[in-house]
DNA sequence: TACTTCGGCGCC
DNA sequence: AAAGGGCGCCGAAGTA
């Protein structure tokens, strides 16, 4: 069956009223600890801001801006740096103000100035987090807003609060935010996530014959090859932390669009912010050093790399990536984006005919975000269906792009699971004859009456 | 006071 | 040839 658009509206439709279902289901707030942490945070960003007012530097900052002085304001805070002090700009925002963000404020080497990164990372959590979450909890309850009419990717977004994009990288925000999420009583919080969903949906368009080997054999692995590749490492020399930077900074930055310049600088300045270091403990610059790459190279677009640079080494990634490792996307890519220009639009594999004006990259990516994001919400919608129909405790309470969160019950938990896995790895291939690609879930989980903070990943019962 | 824009930052 | 895809929310600053 090839999908129609009667198909996809159906699609949206069945998934807006299980959207409604997990929206009044809503996650439980542990509200003792909210208060508690907002007044701790409170305290904490009072006795550090007294702190940095009380500095030489700050003294400098009220003696050039007086009255109108605002600690808050980075862009006060860029003029003290860039016009008063000397230090030199060298980025810039799109409207040509001095860049005064993480980045490059992380590079400079003064205390106060890390002082006032720190206080930010605390009001981030305060306002946008925690603040956040209280304003919106009712009774122990807050009931997230799901749209699927939003995002112009065909993806979903979520708001009052933003349930996608809660802390867990940085862990100890993660830790401050995800401890206010708490399962019902006598249930644990089950995530289950797509693995690499969006790469094997890609694969279903382009059908490159080396991305579908990378898919297919569970021995390969694309990030690990990349990496090697890269920072010019044996199977043994890798690590898991070296496989993530290939991963995040030249993959998939790759897949999305970006370029070898970007790509060469974020991976260049994590060796030193990560202190990157081979799996037998040697540091990485000073291995890649051994390899003939001393330095990274001036990354000026209009100057052509010089050899012996690690950005001269990364145009070379990137141009084997493309015109020998998967050629066969990048042709795809090409041909997608030719026949959008001749026709005006494209159509999705889950039925979506979608015109407009379009950029390249949009045309190239909106089909395999959205598409993906389809295979979630066809998932989470029979997984509903299944948990309401057969009166279980257990309950959808959100979803995150790729992953659903539920509140499950402590004896449904093996038919949770199974019957999840059942959904989203094999009925949808049914349902969905285009999925060429075999589909994985891996699932976390909580103790019982656990927070979200403490998920761990578990094995699905056979 | 109400609104918009910008820069920034959290997530996939 | 150009040069990071998609979101929502925050505070600062400017305008009406």
């Amino acid at each position: 069956m090839i999908p129609t658009e009667k198909h996809a509206y159906q699609l949206l439709h069945d998934g807006a009223l299980a959207f409604a279902d997990v929206e009044q289901n809503g996650m439980r707030v542990d509200v003792p600890y909210l208060d508690k942490t907002i007044a701790q945070t409170d305290r904490k960003i009072k006795h550090l801001t007294k702190r940095l007012r009380d500095s030489k530097f700050f003294a400098e900052w009220r003696r050039i801006f007086g009255q109108k002085t605002n600690m808050g304001s980075r862009e006060q805070l860029g003029h003290v740096l860039f016009t008063f002090m000397g230090l030199e700009c060298k980025h810039r925002t799109p409207t040509g103000k001095p860049k005064v963000d993480e980045g490059v404020l992380e590079g400079i080497d003064v205390p106060e100035v890390q002082k006032y990164l720190q206080i930010e990372k605390l009001k981030k959590a305060r306002s946008t987090y925690l603040q956040g979450i209280k304003r919106e909890v009712c009774g122990e309850f807050i009931h997230p807003f799901f749209n699927l009419n939003l995002a112009r990717s065909y993806r979903s977004s979520s708001d009052h609060p933003n349930f996608q994009n809660m802390p867990i990288r940085n862990k100890q925000m993660g830790k401050l935010i995800r401890s206010c999420f708490i399962p019902r009583k006598g249930h644990r919080i089950v995530e289950l996530d797509y693995s690499g969903i969006e790469v094997r949906i890609a694969a279903c368009y382009h059908q490159d014959s080396n991305m579908l080997g990378y898919i297919h054999d569970p021995k390969s692995d694309m990030h690990r090859d990349m990496a090697q590749q890269i920072y010019f490492l044996t199977k043994k020399q890798m690590t898991k932390e070296i496989r993530f930077c290939a991963k995040s900074y030249f993959v998939f930055a790759q897949f999305y669009g970006d370029y070898y310049l970007n790509c060469a600088k974020s991976l260049w300045d994590t060796i030193d912010r990560d202190k990157l270091k081979l799996a037998d403990g040697t540091p990485m610059k000073e291995h890649l050093r051994s390899k003939g790459i001393t330095e990274l190279g001036a990354c000026d677009r209009d100057e052509s790399p010089v050899p012996g640079t690690f950005e001269h080494h990364l145009k070379f990634v990137e141009h084997d990536f493309w015109k020998n490792r998967f050629k066969e996307y990048d042709q795809w890519k090409w041909d997608w984006w030719n026949e959008y220009c001749a026709t005006g639009e494209f159509q999705m594999l889950t039925g979506f005919r979608v015109h407009g004006d379009y950029t390249k990259k949009q045309v190239i990516n909106y089909p395999i975000q959205g598409s993906a994001f389809h295979c979630l919400l066809w998932s989470l919608t029979q997984l509903n269906h299944w948990l309401k129909r057969k009166k279980m405790r257990s309950c959808i309470v959100g979803q995150i792009h790729d992953s659903i969160v539920a509140d499950v019950y402590e004896s449904e938990l093996d038919d949770y699971l199974g019957m999840a896995n059942e959904i989203s790895t094999k009925k949808i291939r049914k349902h969905w004859p285009w999925i060429i690609t075999p589909l994985e879930i891996e699932v976390e989980a909580t103790g019982i009456n656990q927070s979200w903070f403490t998920k761990k990943q578990i094995e699905i019962p056979t």
